[in-house]
RNA sequence: GCGCCCGUAGCUCAGUCGGAUAGAGCACCAGAUUCCUAAUCUGGGGGUCAGAGGUUCGAAUCCUCUCGGGCGCGCCA
């Protein structure tokens, strides 16, 4: 409805030259917000006070010309100057009753914007290590993940969602190790766990299916003998040498099976665990498969090009203190290898070269250190440095009774997100972790989460859904009947209070998808929601709905089934369900 | 030491390119149902927006400094 009270503005301006001349750089519908008191009317410009000083007049002066050149409009009934220049707008109840109409004649496409060609997002998040169930605190940036593309997608953006397996490198080979010792041990061979190791439980469940056939397992001091000692100032080299025993045993190819193996499975479980939370991926782009393909290569090629590389003590550097890194970056070792950060570029270079034109990159708040490198890699190679955006999702701490619950995935003691979705259920997850803005630490509390009562916002939303339902099943049960085109033509009748607050509340659900969506700050819709429960629930009690004047029954229940279709379309953003019946 | 994020009610947190009297839930107190689900509603008390300067018609919001908390600073991944 906003873009009505612009378009106003709009006109009014176009028959005042020298001040559409000043305003000709300020987008007019963000002059124009939501009052916070109704007595100010429904929407307030503040385009006078803006456009004071560059146009040397008071505000008042310019609010009062402004308002001389608005034109009648049958959406607006009252137009006032208030307090320093406000411009107030009162708008009709026809207004609010077409609002009404759109809602339920869009339905599912109600707050949905017209697709938009640019720009086409790509939209990266979760991207776990493939070494073990995902915990909780991956739990959270897969709900904001996957809220932010529901939104940018309502706001008409083309998404595509990636999970990048890190399924190269170090990590890997420490992970084939800790499910070759669980195999040995499984067949009475024993050697000395690494510190450095895999000790959850999933891995002598991956070591007990994986398929060696071929493989046959050595005497233990076969293994053992020659290796570092296992401590803890030499857990490195203990690892990297029974890494290479395996593959003096079994052979490269016997190692690389085992390896491989265990990243399948765990990968796999990941993508079951995120689907049943449905947390959907259009692609899961391995990064084995960027070294296969020599975009590595062809990344630093680039860079190469452009002298954004050079040559010290034997390694090869990316001078990212030229765009303002602390340091420069090694991207290609002495010893010939490459590092994480060359991967890095060359997967974002990717992106881009994939036809993604603005990146955004959800991390964890721990990995704020790389982005300056990767931006800094982009700019390099000739990209703007806003084409990538990052957004951190900061820790989430568990409360259970009042207590912190421990957690840490090396000691193999941790929660999973599969715990914290069976315990809560994917709903409570789902809407708790995107409650709270994504940069500050959020405190999880799983006694609230699980609780059926008033204090959970979840069910307090969920419930103004199915109460509406339930109206309309009582309807049924009276052998009465809904005209809806009835109901349209009799919104006049509309007029208590609890009836005004929920019409205006329903019209700004599209404005919220679209901040939400732009800030990509999902709590902006979760309040929202709780604030239309909250008037759904204040009507529910103050009026029945089902009365003997079928005029008033017919408009009432046109108004309720709009907030049922609203609620549905923005719980279905959250990812949360909206239940028929509770 | 340097960098990033944060500091708002007893607790957990919202607060929209800066906008009118700073909001909500929980907790606490007092009430509401012969009626469509009480998983609901109504009312109440509760604030030095960490502190100090600055910018301007206007600052919780922008800038600087101080204090407090979290995280990060490898030829690891």
């Amino acid at each position: 409805m906003k873009h009505i009270v612009a378009e106003l503005i709009q006109n009014a301006l176009s028959s005042l030259p020298e001040l559409s001349a000043t305003a000709a750089d300020l987008a007019i519908e963000s002059t124009v917000e939501r009052t916070r008191d109704a007595s100010h009317g429904d929407f307030a410009s503040n385009i006078a006070m803006r456009l004071a000083k560059p146009a040397r007049k008071s505000p008042r002066d310019i609010a009062g010309s402004i308002v001389a050149a608005l034109g009648e409009n049958p959406a607006v009934d009252k137009v006032d100057i208030a307090g320093p220049g406000f411009i107030n707008f009162y708008l009709s109840p026809a207004a609010f009753h077409a609002e009404l109409e759109t809602i339920l004649t869009a339905g599912e496409r109600y707050g949905r914007q017209a697709p938009k060609a640019h720009p086409r997002i790509l939209l990266e998040f979760v991207s776990a290590n493939p070494t073990g169930p995902l915990h909780v605190g991956h739990g959270r940036g897969a709900s904001y993940g996957a809220t932010v593309g529901n939104l940018l997608e309502a706001a008409g953006y083309h998404v595509h969602r990636e999970y990048y397996v890190n399924d190269a490198g170090r990590q890997m080979d420490i992970l084939g190790a800790s499910v070759w010792l669980r195999w040995l041990e499984a067949h009475g061979v024993e050697v000395d766990f690494p510190r450095g190791g895999y000790r959850g439980e999933y891995i002598r469940e991956i070591a007990a299916v994986i398929d060696t056939s071929g493989i046959e397992p050595p005497a233990a001091s076969a293994v053992s003998h020659g290796l570092p000692e296992n401590t803890d100032e030499n857990s490195d080299a203990y690892v990297d040498a029974l890494v290479g025993r395996c593959k003096e045993l079994h052979g490269e190819d016997g190692f690389d099976r085992i390896r491989q193996q265990a990243l399948e499975s765990i990968r796999d479980e990941i993508r079951d665990d995120l689907e049943a939370f449905g947390v959907h991926f259009d692609e899961w782009f391995s990064e084995q498969s960027l070294t296969k393909s020599s975009r590595v290569d062809d990344a630093l090629a680039v860079l190469e090009e452009r002298g954004m590389l050079y040559e010290k003590d034997g390694a090869t550097w990316f001078p990212s203190t030229q765009f303002g890194d602390d340091k420069d970056r090694v991207v290609v070792r002495d010893n010939g290898v490459k590092t994480y950060f060359a991967s890095d570029i060359a997967y974002h270079f990717d992106k881009r070269e994939r036809g993604y034109d603005h990146l955004i990159d959800i991390l964890g708040a721990d990995h704020h250190g790389y982005v300056t490198r990767v931006r800094a890699g982009l700019t390099a190679m000739g990209y703007e440095a806003g084409d990538l955006e990052v957004q951190f999702i900061q820790f989430v701490t568990l409360y259970r009774s009042g207590e912190r619950v421990q957690m840490g995935t090396r000691s193999g003691q941790f929660d999973t997100l599969r715990q914290l979705r069976e315990e809560v259920g994917n709903d409570a997850a789902r809407f708790y972790y995107v409650m709270r803005s994504n940069d500050q630490h959020l405190d999880f509390d799983l006694d609230v989460a699980k609780s059926q009562s008033s204090d959970n916002p979840v069910y307090y939303i969920q419930y103004a859904h199915a109460r509406v339902a339930s109206v309309f099943r009582q309807l049924d049960e009276k052998s009465l009947q809904w005209d809806e085109a009835n109901g349209r033509s009799q919104l006049g009748l509309l007029c208590e209070p609890q009836e005004k607050s929920l019409m205006s509340t329903l019209s700004r659900y599209p404005e919220v998808v679209e901040l939400a969506a732009n800030n990509r700050a999902p709590q902006h819709l979760v309040h929202y929601l709780r604030d239309l429960a909250n008037d759904f629930h204040t009507y529910y009690n103050a009026h029945a709905f089902i009365v003997d004047d079928a005029a008033v029954r017919d408009a009432r229940l046109y108004l309720i089934a709009a907030t049922r279709n609203v609620i549905a379309n923005g719980l279905g953003i959250l990812g949360v369900s909206a239940p028929e019946k509770m």
